[in-house]
Formats: C-alpha cells, sequence, structure tokens
DNA sequence: CTGAAAGCGCTAACAC
DNA sequence: GTGTTAGCGCTTTCAG
C-alpha cells in the first residue's frame, strides 16, 4: 500500500503538497498538482480514510437510520440519499432499525459515539429529545425526512394537505359516500402520517358538508393484503356502501381494487380509488394518487447536511420545509354511480 | 469528549490496559477490568472508530454492493446482513449501484481504495477478476451472494434445480403445454439467474419427453407489470394455449395471474401459475413458489466474513454453498384443465 | 497481568 | 505556493 510519503517522493514534493493537491484544500500551483495527480495516479495511492479522518475530524461519512428497507418510500429515500452522497464522495453507513427496539439504543451507542459519521439522516423516525441532543452536542449535523423531529430540520410532504387534496378531488367527482383506510395506529408512534392523513380526509369532508361516518373509515398495516381486507370490511355492509376509497397509501388502495374486483364489482364504475405515493405498481394499475417524490427527498436531505458540513452560500432554509407533491389522475376515479 | 486517557487516570491504570479491558484482547485482572469499564460508563467514553483503526488496521466495517435496493430479494438480502453485523458491532457501509456504469468504478476508488472496510459482500454482481484480486491483494475477504464470482465464495441457490422443481411439480400434475417467463437477456449480464432458471426448466420439460416450444417462452423484467405483459402474450394464441405458466420470479408470476384474471381466464382453473422466491405478496394471491430465504443468505454472508476475519474453529465450507429452498405449494396449481 | 512508548498515515498550523 | 512538524486517539510490542 502505497503511503503519502512515497507519492510526494515520486512527485518530487512534500508531504503537505500532496494532502493538499489531492484534498483541494488550501492553494497549489497547477504544475505541482498536476505532478502529484500523475505520481498517485502510478502508485494507485488513495488516502486512507482513517488516517485521513483521524487527523481532519471530517469523515466524509454519514449515517442513514431508517426503520424499514422492504418499502417502496424508505427503499427510494435511501437511494436517493445514497446517490446524492456518492456523486459527493461520501459513504452512507446504513442503520436499519427493524426488529427488536433493542436495537435502537445499540445503534445510537455504535455511531454517535464511535464518531464514525459527519451527520446523520433519520427517516421516518421520531428521535427522542436525548437522542437529538446527544447529536447536537457533538456538533454532527441532522435531518429528518418523512417525520418531524422537534428543533431538527426536517423534510417532509404537508399530509393534511395531501390527504385534503385527494380527498378533494373525488368530492369534486361528485362522490359524498367516501370512505378511508388509514394507517394502524402503531405506525403512528413514530411518524404521525397516519393521523395527519385522516385529519386532511375529515377536514376535506367537513368543509363539503359532508358528514364524517366512523363506519367509513378502517385501518390498515399500509401493505397490499392490508388494504385488501380493510376495503372488504368497508364494501361489505349491503346498502349506501361508499362509491369512493381513499387509502393512505398507495399498497393500500392497490388491495383495495383487488378487493372491488373480488367482490364482484368494478373501479371505477361502482367504486374509486385513490392512494398517496406514485408507487411504482400505480401507473400499473391505473391508480390515481398524489404523488410524492421520497427519491428525491433523500437527495434533498444530502443537501441540507452538505450545507451544513461544507458551508456555502446557499441561506439556511426554514425548519420544516413543505415537498412538492401532485395529484395524478388515471383510470381509479370517476363519477360515482347514479343509483 | 472523554478519550482514552481521562477513563485510564479515572480508572487508575495505564491507556493500554483500558485499551485491552475494552476490546477484550489480552488479558486484564478482573478487578480492572471492572473498574475500567465502570469508569467509561461514567465517563460515557467510547472509543473513536479512526484512531483505533488507524492504529490496529481493523475497522469492524463491512462493505455491501448490491444493485438495487427496492425489490424484494435484494432489501431482504441487505436486511439480513445488516441484522447480523449489527449484533457482532460491525457497520455496514452501502454501496448501491444502480444507475449508470460511473458509478461502479466510482465505488471502487471509494472503497476497496480508502480503506473504509475489513470485508465486502457483493450482492448479484459479477465482479471483474481485475476487482476480485484487488480485494484479494488488499487482503479484504470478499464473498458473493446469489451470483458466483470466479474464485470467490458464493451464497447462492442452485437455480437449475430450483426452476427444475417449479417445472416438475407442474408435470407432476399432469401439465403439459407449460411455458416459462424468463428474465430479460440484460439481467443475465451480471448474474446468470435467468438463464439458469431456464435450463432447469428445459431440464425437466425434457426428461419427461415433453417438448420445449420457443412460443411457449417469453422474457420480462422480474416486475409484475413485466409478469402480466409478458403473461398476456403467451396466453392470447387462441388454440393450445399453454394450461401451466413458470414464471421465474413471484412478482412475474403475480403479473401473470391478474393477466389470467384480465383474460376472464381463472388461476387455477384454466391456467397454473408457479413462481420463484415466496415474495411478501405470494401469500396473498395464493401463489404456488419455490421459497428461497434472502435475508438468511445476508446473514450467512456476514458468517463467512466472521469466519476469515475473527478465525473461530469452523472448518471453511466449499466454495459455492448451495442453500436451501422448498417447493411451497397454494391455490395457484391445479390439474390441467381436461379440455 | 500491566505500563511505557513507538507509531498507524494523514492534516493543519506555522513559517518561509 | 510550499515545506516542517506536531499531533489526531488509539493499539501494540516490549519490558517488567
Amino acid at each position: 500500500m502505497a503511503g503519502i510519503e512515497e507519492v510526494a517522493k515520486l512527485a518530487g514534493v512534500s508531504t503537505a503538497t500532496v494532502s493538499r493537491a489531492l484534498s483541494g484544500r488550501g492553494h497549489v500551483s497547477p504544475a505541482s498538482k498536476a505532478k502529484v495527480e500523475e505520481a498517485a495516479a502510478l502508485l494507485g495511492y488513495v488516502v486512507s480514510s482513517n488516517a485521513s479522518s483521524l487527523a481532519s475530524g471530517r469523515t466524509r461519512n454519514v449515517g442513514v437510520v431508517i426503520p424499514f428497507l422492504n418499502r417502496w418510500f424508505f427503499s427510494s429515500v435511501l437511494e436517493g440519499a445514497q446517490q446524492a452522497l456518492l456523486r459527493r464522495g461520501y459513504d452512507l453507513t446504513l442503520y436499519n432499525l427493524s426488529g427488536d427496539g433493542r436495537e435502537r439504543a445499540s445503534v445510537f451507542e455504535h455511531f454517535l459515539l464511535r464518531q464514525r459519521v459527519d451527520a446523520v439522516i433519520a427517516v421516518s423516525l421520531e428521535l427522542t429529545e436525548h437522542e437529538v441532543r446527544r447529536l447536537h452536542d457533538l456538533g454532527k449535523p441532522l435531518v429528518g425526512v418523512g417525520g418531524p423531529i422537534p428543533g431538527v430540520r426536517t423534510l417532509t410532504i404537508d399530509d393534511v394537505a395531501v390527504a385534503r387534496l385527494a380527498t378533494e378531488h373525488l368530492l369534486g367527482l361528485g362522490h359524498r359516500r367516501i370512505a378511508h383506510i388509514g394507517g394502524d395506529l402503531e405506525f403512528d408512534l413514530d411518524f404521525h402520517l397516519p393521523t395527519n392523513r385522516r385529519l386532511g380526509y375529515e377536514a376535506a369532508m367537513r368543509e363539503a358538508g359532508v358528514e364524517v361516518e366512523p363506519r367509513f373509515f378502517a385501518s390498515a398495516d399500509f401493505t397490499i393484503r392490508g388494504g385488501y381486507h380493510a376495503a372488504k370490511q368497508l364494501l361489505g355492509v349491503p346498502h349506501a356502501r361508499p362509491t369512493a376509497i381513499f387509502a393512505a397509501s398507495d399498497e393500500m388502495a392497490i388491495g383495495t381494487i383487488l378487493a372491488v374486483r373480488d367482490l364482484g364489482l368494478s373501479v371505477p364504475r361502482d367504486v374509486s380509488v385513490v392512494g398517496i405515493d406514485d408507487h411504482d405498481l400505480a401507473d400499473f394499475f391505473g391508480l390515481t394518487t398524489v404523488a410524492q417524490f421520497p427519491r428525491v427527498q433523500g437527495e434533498q436531505a444530502v443537501e441540507v447536511l452538505m450545507d451544513e458540513l461544507e458551508p456555502g452560500l446557499r441561506p439556511p432554509e426554514p425548519e420544516a420545509t413543505p415537498l412538492p407533491y401532485e395529484l395524478r389522475v388515471r383510470s381509479s376515479t370517476a363519477t360515482p354511480p347514479s343509483e
């Protein structure tokens, strides 16, 4: 393993110049820079990140803490973050907090304390005040994605507004008996998305002067299967069944579509269905949905961190940046049946 | 940030003893050990991984290189690896090679060369001989999951045998017109799974004395949508349409089920469908499939690495360890229609 | 079983 | 613009 000294010798300069030339910090004459780069390439030299980190205090590594890997939203955020980091020469250390809660403490032991990372991205995870403070004391920037963390810069869509938009779309089509499939309460612990989406739904209903009926609400676990069963429940009533269902996620909406079919009904003739996400499968199922852009959220989280890590000129943005979303009308929604 | 020195002072021992007590390397009297641990806890001390790595040459970090994050197989492997590593106090640095191939070179620059990791897990990625050698020269253990890498310990199911099993299941039910949805050729570049599964299918057919008809083959991209379109193609012929379809993945099999329904046919009455994976959704769709266990594959990959990283007593296993798989019969397969 | 001390390979003042 | 040099915080011989 060639070291910096050998490169310096070969290039005919000092190790300090090599370091400067290769890291871009401080000024180096173009001539020296060229020599250094040539020498480094020749020897296949690359800095030892450990030595560099130890000496500089920077690791060029950010930690991503995330509760699921196998769900569309989460893997998309992760993908976006990974790519943005890679582009900037940063590594991504992954902490998947699925499984028991014991892991969580362990993770904080691990990497907060081992100083492996320069910054942390917390996805849909509500950190305790203690955890936040601990990071803060260490001077590690922290940014949240998808779940508001008190006192922390967070990227998240406005769940209330998104749900309202979806509901208003159905109301606009003339629907009045609109049911909602929300998230199980357990999903509300760490990120209040289920509650917020339900609030948006109820607000839109009330504003339109439509009563919110408890029998038009069901909860599920954000999966296709969960949505399927919830929808069957909602549609099972013989009379005055809902003419539309707004599901809090596309996967549940897809489950709903499958349930409608299995009930011998047709989407959108008998029942309109709308979701949230614009999941990979939404287009395939012709699902009308409110799109959000998790990849972009991951990328943007990285950008925010970079502003703090490598201070540029951009003005710091407000604490909770609202993210874009967009209604995508496909073939799962239509005017209600005329009865 | 408390350092090792402060801990040593508080515990009344030398830094060397603190190091030994906390790392478990070398012998320390129980008494000292207790004192050190108490002092460390009191000060909230945790070793700096950089300093430790620099001095010891070990990073307690492994790199995982993986082409997709948003596919069931891959996120499951990742999850398994992550958990197994966490348990052992290792970090996982993620390198997602989706996107352009440029990234790939960059990744090798990054972490091979920055010596960030002690070992590498390559998931469904065929490394070049050069890449393998480079890692080897650096003394970094490398283990593959899901795609055979020449000269490298690899965990993978026997794709030929798995496909044969799925096909034999259909043959055993009396099917003769069995179509196969395989992977696009582009997927074959990095891991030969599509080809191998097709070979297994053909072998089973021939052994049963059934001719393999080209019109009974279609390829897709391993997605539900891809499977759907491929299945429509296969089932579109007016006469002598296949009575069974074996898809090379569950997602394609699910697409097939949806296509069958849309064609006004019924699974399994008109068409039997079998897949490979035992995807989360397989049970929901009543899909008969050959289950594989990607989480376990991820965990096992870690185990293999640990044997090399922290040599224990276990005998090294053969280069290509066959992994378990298992036919799970559900409601998507039945005897063929009697015509 | 424990301590002293020499680095691990780089970066960042500081001088020039 | 470039060289000199003192660490970064730990691990690990080597003595004892």
